[in-house]
DNA sequence: ATTATCTATAGATCTATAGATAATGC
DNA sequence: ATTATCTATAGATCTATAGATAATGC
């Protein structure tokens, strides 16, 4: 006989209308309320009782969770970054100066980040465009951020590094010329080359708007984003050949078990 | 003797406090005041009232000039993309199916929109990043912004098209190996790459706003940002190697003043 | 007793309309 | 007469608090 799941007996007075996840905490069912209506609608124009009626609450019973939307958004502006950062962030520790490594651990990283984003529910890596984030109250989440941004404009700087006459192409040790002047980010500075490097990565959370926008079955955006693509984008970017995109792109496989 | 700028009398009762841009339509003052505040704050955080007080009217003036906020939006959204798209179009006409030529329209147009996004007052080209405007009740604006974003992909499939074995190389000359699989980009569907491109290009407003809210002075951000860079990197994603983008840059140079 | 909800509501907005008013134009 | 503002305000929110209530836990 199979056991029933054993519904855990829940303390409180019952909610009004029957809980549709039992299972997920007051908590979480008020975040995913509030990022789907957030990343759709906007934050001012989400109000608070819009949020309690897509959880399935009250309105004041929000405030039993949560002090106030400002909280709510703090939260998952942290959460949506954190996990990145520390990846990014592990990753980093392992290279040195070594431009081969570095291509490596980039395109890692960035695959990684093109996943998450991808994969994350309600398109919540829009969130931080929100021009409330702004607000210095969201401080905390902006200075995570600005790391991540560094550690990608880090990578970048080592793998351009080995550039110079004759350099990026070495790395894969194939034709390419290397770039100096009219490379293109050969010219940016290090926080620059991250902000491009990352920008390049977040055309995910773009795509996935449109297609959410046009509807899931648009003809014009296609439902799945190539994160291959993307991370050995980055290294394009950066001067490298097909062939150091490749050994880098083989090389990160190994590195993601990391993670 | 020097003639006074002959002030234009003015119809209308008289604002209860003084005009402080007695030359701007008031329609281009509430325009302006709104894209400030919802570049800054979001839309639906920001009230017609303090529309009104930005611009120094009461709030109830500004239903005289707009329907409501939406349609204030609505008009900044419409007002950012058209010159683009109309430049875009334009330049689009000039080029067959010509990689070379291609490559030197794609360069002219990334240098001009990041111009454009770096010059343009309070950051507007961020709007379109608003939640809000998700809303059908923009369609008109995503259907231009659709077609500038077509365009790019349309211009950077040109580019790329010369590529396969020894392709992209090509039309530069030089030694690039032109990209197969390995290549990132190469594999994207034609809407997908123009999403790629126009985000590279659109990094200009995400360095706007992030020195914006360090602050102008400060040192993590550098104040100008470097168009030819982010132009050549348009192409350095294609695979084109220094010299082929050196050469579309030269080539961009004669076809801008047609803009 | 503790917990998680509920109901009810005060007070502060916010949007949009109605109608008055103070200029210029003819 | 026309124009561009103003004042005043109705009605609809919206946020956040106070206090009641219906469960479980001990």
């Amino acid at each position: 006989m199979t056991t029933r799941t054993p519904r855990p007996a829940k303390v409180g007075r019952p909610r009004a209308v029957s809980d549709a996840e039992p299972d997920t905490s007051p908590r979480d069912q008020i975040l995913r309320a509030a990022a789907g209506l957030f990343v759709e609608q906007g934050f001012g124009t989400t109000s608070t009782r819009a949020i309690a009626e897509a959880v399935g609450i009250r309105q004041a019973s929000l405030y039993y969770h949560f002090a106030g939307k400002d909280e709510i958004l703090s939260e998952l502006l942290e959460t949506s970054v954190r996990p990145s950062v520390e990846i990014a962030q592990a990753l980093l520790e392992r290279v040195g100066d070594d431009p081969v490594a570095a291509a490596a651990t980039l395109y890692a990283l960035a695959l990684v980040d093109v996943r998450t984003l991808a994969g994350t529910p309600h398109n919540i890596g829009t969130l931080y465009l929100l021009p409330e984030t702004q607000d210095p109250r969201y401080d905390g989440f902006r200075g995570e951020r600005d790391r991540l941004q560094g550690i990608y404009g880090r990578l970048g700087a080592i793998v351009r590094g080995a550039g110079g006459a004759g350099g990026a192409g070495s790395v894969g040790g194939a034709g390419s010329v290397g770039g100096s002047a009219a490379g293109g980010v050969a010219s940016l500075e290090e926080p620059l080359l991250g902000a491009v490097l990352i920008q390049l990565v977040e055309v995910v959370i773009q795509l996935r708007r449109a297609s959410a926008v046009a509807g899931p079955g648009s003809a014009s955006v296609p439902a799945e984003v190539d994160g291959p693509a993307i991370a050995a984008s980055c290294l394009r970017l950066l001067g490298l050949d097909d062939e150091a995109i490749a050994r880098a792109a083989g090389a990160a496989a190994g590195l993601l078990p990391v993670v």
